[in-house]
DNA sequence: GTAGGGTTAG
């Protein structure tokens, strides 16, 4: 520890000087650093000597360690003959405030810059996912014959993480050739990569081959993450077990690591008596510890009152641990205005949004008024060291179409400085919601050719383009293709996807037996494509089976309990349907009521069933009404066999023809005519599935009214034009 | 004077 007294030092001779300042560089005692820098300035500046030169470098480095960017700037300005030492530590310094242009300047201005300075700057970019630049600087390191280290190649690898697994297995190769796989952090970065490009068998490989020996702290801690992200937490958890036997020292990172097992294992009680065990040992108040806690509540908890908590009890909350926060309120569908609120909050306090935080905050937004979506992105481009992320863009592209502006969506995605793996998923996902196959296949077929690698989500979103469209042998080639060309194992969603696919082309049978065959347990999301195949082709037998193996895993769905006594009802089956519906009261299971909401000059209405809330209602029974005559002669008979919600027998052919007249889809719908303009596009959102009555009429008021009408519901997009469904009524 | 391990988009 560093002691001192300041008038002791004006005593002090230049080597003892030197000493101190070292000290304080070493201890980051940024209070002692800025005293010995204004004696400095009486004492030693005007000399010019080597020591002289040494110290005032030395002063840059210090307030760049110290994290203070404007000292270290006014130090290094100072400084009259700066060294590559004093260039590297502000490089570095600029670099961490993403202030990379300014660090590049600095870097052109360097006479002679070393391996460091070039290291500092790959990393750099690397922090920025700028793969290109990066390799180029390699290029460079290369040609002017520096010797490499591992700092270079650890840089180099974690900024082509993203650009697909082919990229990362030609730099393992190289690191191979080069000896370079005897390098620890060089090894941790090519296992993370790995990992993160969805090839945990490789990232597995790495750490075996690496040996026990071969391995620091870092490796373990990899590995464990790479275990929890790729759902084996109960790999990652023996992992864990094996380096606490070991007697490896186990620290924050280590802890977070572990959480992200339990998070991935939805293991909410194994992760409370965890963080109970933090607690104990002090850990939780750790930001790395807190992230990996405010992750795991936000998404086993079911809601965020835990992950405040948590948050309330970090001492210095970093931008990871409110990135976290945000993510969380908006992975929880209906908290996304506090996401919203959690970003201001960050701002206010100080924090400069970064990549993520944006990702994060605009990922929220496509659960929100389209507005508001608009707002954010304006808000992206205006901090523009951020706008030319490919993260933020592809954030944008996935937020567009969500709010059913694909258009915009497929703007950005053309104008976006580059394209990744994640940029391409996101666009064919968005195509594939909207029901446009055909541009959802021909993207992914232009990825193969651009070699940007695909990955197990880019096959999620092929699949439910088929599935959407009822392309079976397409989804079936793709299926096979993921396994065979490209050495993916099919996932539990993939298997939903070909459930799904297979169900609603009528191959019951086909859907069935992979359920049945899937290397998984399957879970409500599989019952639930199937159930939904039989209600399509009216196989209540099957779905039977179906909703009651859902009712056994989520007992608390309302879901298999309304399809199945619909398909009863629709059967003629009223004692069964009534049965069912006792059951549910029974059970305590309650429906989600169905509501459906437009935004209209910056405010949200919500209609329900029936709704008669609305100030404006009269006017919309009246247009509705007026509706119904035109929607007759134009061919519309309104299919009841969709109101046959609650009493059935008692309701007379007429109520049931009113009560489908006012459902929640319809009455947005109406109120959106109403309200805007001949011609103006206008977008509904719905929170369940629409209905086939309503479909059906929407597609003839498109043509009546000349308008293009958007419903999301949740499963996906129905945009109606001139009398078609974008679906083509297949859904 | 410089890396690799906690959060994110589909």
């Amino acid at each position: 520890m560093l002691v001192f007294n300041y008038h002791s030092w004006q005593l002090l001779n230049p080597h003892t000087f030197r000493n101190l300042l070292k000290a304080c560089i070493s201890e980051r005692n940024l209070l002692a650093g800025k005293a010995l820098h204004a004696l400095f300035f009486k004492s030693h500046n005007n000399n010019n000597d080597n020591i002289t030169t040494y110290l005032s470098n030395h002063f840059t480095i210090l307030y760049s360690k110290c994290g203070t960017l404007r000292n270290a700037r006014t130090a290094f300005d100072l400084t009259e003959h700066p060294n590559v030492f004093s260039y590297n530590a502000i490089i570095n310094a600029y670099a961490k405030h993403s202030l990379l242009h300014i660090a590049r300047q600095l870097f052109d201005q360097i006479p002679q810059p070393d391996l460091v300075s070039y290291n500092t700057l790959i990393s750099a970019y690397a922090e920025r996912g700028d793969c290109e630049q990066a390799l180029g600087l390699l290029r460079v390191v290369r040609e002017k014959c520096l010797a490499i280290d591992g700092f270079t190649l650890s840089g180099v690898i974690d900024a082509c993480c993203g650009r697909g697994v082919g990229l990362i297995r030609q730099l393992h190769c190289f690191v191979v050739m080069g000896g370079f796989d005897s390098y620890a952090s060089v090894n941790n970065a090519i296992l993370t990569s790995y990992s993160k490009e969805g090839f945990l068998g490789e990232a597995k490989r790495v750490f075996h081959e690496m040996g026990v020996g071969g391995r620091d702290e870092v490796s373990w801690n990899s590995m464990i993450v790479a275990c929890g992200q790729h759902r084996e937490g109960s790999d990652a958890l023996a992992l864990f077990c094996e380096m606490v036997m070991m007697g490896l020292e186990v620290d924050m990172f280590t802890m977070a690591s572990v959480l992200t097992a339990f998070t991935s294992l939805k293991d909410l009680a194994g992760g409370m008596q965890f963080h109970a065990k933090m607690i104990k040992s002090g850990f939780h108040r750790n930001t790395h510890v807190g992230s990996g806690l405010i992750d795991l509540y936000s998404k086993c908890a079911g809601g965020m009152l835990e992950c405040r908590k948590v948050f309330e009890e970090i001492t210095a909350p970093d931008l990871v641990l409110w990135n976290t926060m945000i993510s969380g309120y908006s992975q929880n569908e209906d908290l996304s205005e506090d996401a919203l609120c959690c970003f201001r909050k960050m701002q206010r306090v100080g924090f400069r949004p970064d990549d993520c935080s944006f990702v994060c905050v605009v990922s929220a937004c496509s659960n929100l008024p389209p507005s508001v979506g608009n707002q954010v992105h304006a808000l992206t481009i205006k901090s523009d060291i951020l706008y030319n992320r490919v993260s933020v863009n592809n954030a944008l592209v996935a937020m567009y179409s969500k709010c059913g502006n694909l258009q915009d969506a497929r703007k950005i995605f053309d104008t976006m400085p580059g394209h990744n793996t994640v940029s391409l998923n996101s666009m064919i996902a968005g195509y594939a919601q909207h029901g446009l196959e055909a541009e959802s296949l021909w993207l992914f077929e232009l990825m193969l050719q651009k070699d940007i690698a695909p990955n197990n989500i880019t096959f999620i979103s092929v699949l439910s383009a088929c599935a959407h469209t009822g392309k079976v042998e397409e989804g079936q080639k793709y299926f096979n293709m993921m396994k065979e060309k490209f050495g993916f194992e099919p996932e539990a969603e993939h298997y939903s996807c070909m459930i799904d696919l297979l169900g609603r082309a009528g191959k019951l049978k086909e859907a069935e037996r992979i359920i049945e065959t899937m290397p998984f347990n399957p879970g409500s999301i599989e019952w639930a494509a199937l159930l939904g195949a039989c209600k399509k082709h009216g196989n209540v037998d099957l779905a039977v089976k179906a909703a009651s193996e859902f009712v056994r895993i989520e007992p608390y769905s309302a879901v298999p309990y309304v399809v199945l006594s619909n398909m009863y009802a629709s059967a003629g089956r009223w004692e069964e349907a009534a049965t069912l519906k006792k059951l549910m009261r029974e059970r305590g299971v309650k429906k989600t009521p169905g509501c459906s909401w437009i935004e209209i000059d910056k405010k949200v209405h919500v209609f329900v069933a029936e709704d008669t809330s609305h100030p404006m209602i009269n006017k919309i029974h009246e247009y509705m009404g007026e509706m119904l005559k035109k929607l007759k002669q134009a061919g519309y008979v309104p299919d009841i066999r969709w109101a046959l919600m609650k009493d059935e027998e008692a309701v007379t052919a007429e109520e049931k023809e009113r009560k489908l007249l006012y459902h929640s889809e319809k009455l947005a719908v109406a109120f959106g005519l109403i309200c805007t303009e001949e011609g103006v596009p206008i977008l509904v959102v719905k929170n369940l599935r629409i209905c086939g009555d309503c479909h059906n009429a929407i597609k003839i008021i498109s043509a009546i009214s000349g308008r293009e009408i958007t419903v999301r519901d949740t499963h996906r997009f129905h945009c109606f034009k001139e009398g078609q469904c974008s679906c083509r009524d297949y859904w």
